[in-house]
DNA sequence: TAAAACTGTAACATTTTAAATTACATATAA
DNA sequence: TTATATGTAATTTAAAATGTTACAGTTTTA
């Protein structure tokens, strides 16, 4: 799982952020996104490691948000579902005798680098609760 | 091909403005990355689709740059090997009777987009000699 | 005019990764 | 004590990226 984690985890917390004193199970939760509920709950996990939300087990159990949506960034959300954004890399080392595959890499790094910087400060002007107001 | 498409044209480009009165062959720019020179002909493939370069086929063929190096900006290649940056999407169509799921694909879009406006923007203020004097 | 050294591309094979599912242990409410 | 949840490991499936083979066409050079 990479490409949906984001996406998938920005819908739950859109959800639960419209029901904040409710606990919803991860079969609602799916049951939005069309997915498996065992997919939701692996994200949910991730969420919880982060003390972003708290679940219940059990009968009647779900999961809450542990924090006001309007205090959690999409930046927040980024950082702990996103690896980093990446125009990509070839796959195979390049060869370290020429002085252009030697450092390849490195450029294209701090290429992406920045590129990151930029996103990061542009998702975190927006909360949770802004995202949630859309719908 | 998509993850490496952005770096390893870049890679090629970075070569052949290194010797823009050469014609470079695809094995000898292939032996730059560790590549299969059938990997870096379809890359080149898509350059001479857009006028960046040319080749000579035959003997003592290769391919050259079309266009002066300072000419050539890293959002112009962002364009030509990237679809769009995301930050992913579900897989799964969300369910269209959930006030989010119907209204997450397009609200998740309009998101990327401005992402993709910030990094074409900065990438517009690089050149491909700006990149290629890092080495 | 034939050999050598290239490009161009389609077709196919392999590898990797994401995504989905199954299975089952554990917890809690009623 | 049953029904309804979560938690998570293990496995399977599907999709996509990557790599390779094969071969036709082009150009240079002797």
């Amino acid at each position: 799982m990479l490409s949906g984690k984001f996406a998938i985890t920005l819908h739950i917390l859109t959800l639960l952020s419209k029901f904040p004193d409710e606990y919803l199970s991860s079969e609602f939760l799916a049951g939005s996104m069309n997915l498996h509920p065992v997919l939701v709950r692996k994200e949910i996990a991730n969420l919880k490691k982060n003390n972003i939300v708290e679940s219940k087990e059990g009968k009647n159990g779900g999961t809450k948000l542990l924090i006001p949506a309007k205090d959690i960034t999409l930046d927040t959300i980024f950082k702990l579902t996103f690896e980093k954004v990446t125009l990509g890399f070839s796959k195979k080392d390049p060869n370290p005798n020429c002085p252009v595959g030697k450092k390849i890499n490195q450029n294209l790094q701090s290429l992406y680098d920045d590129i990151n910087d930029k996103i990061s400060n542009q998702l975190h002007g927006i909360s949770l609760m802004d995202f949630e107001q859309k719908f």
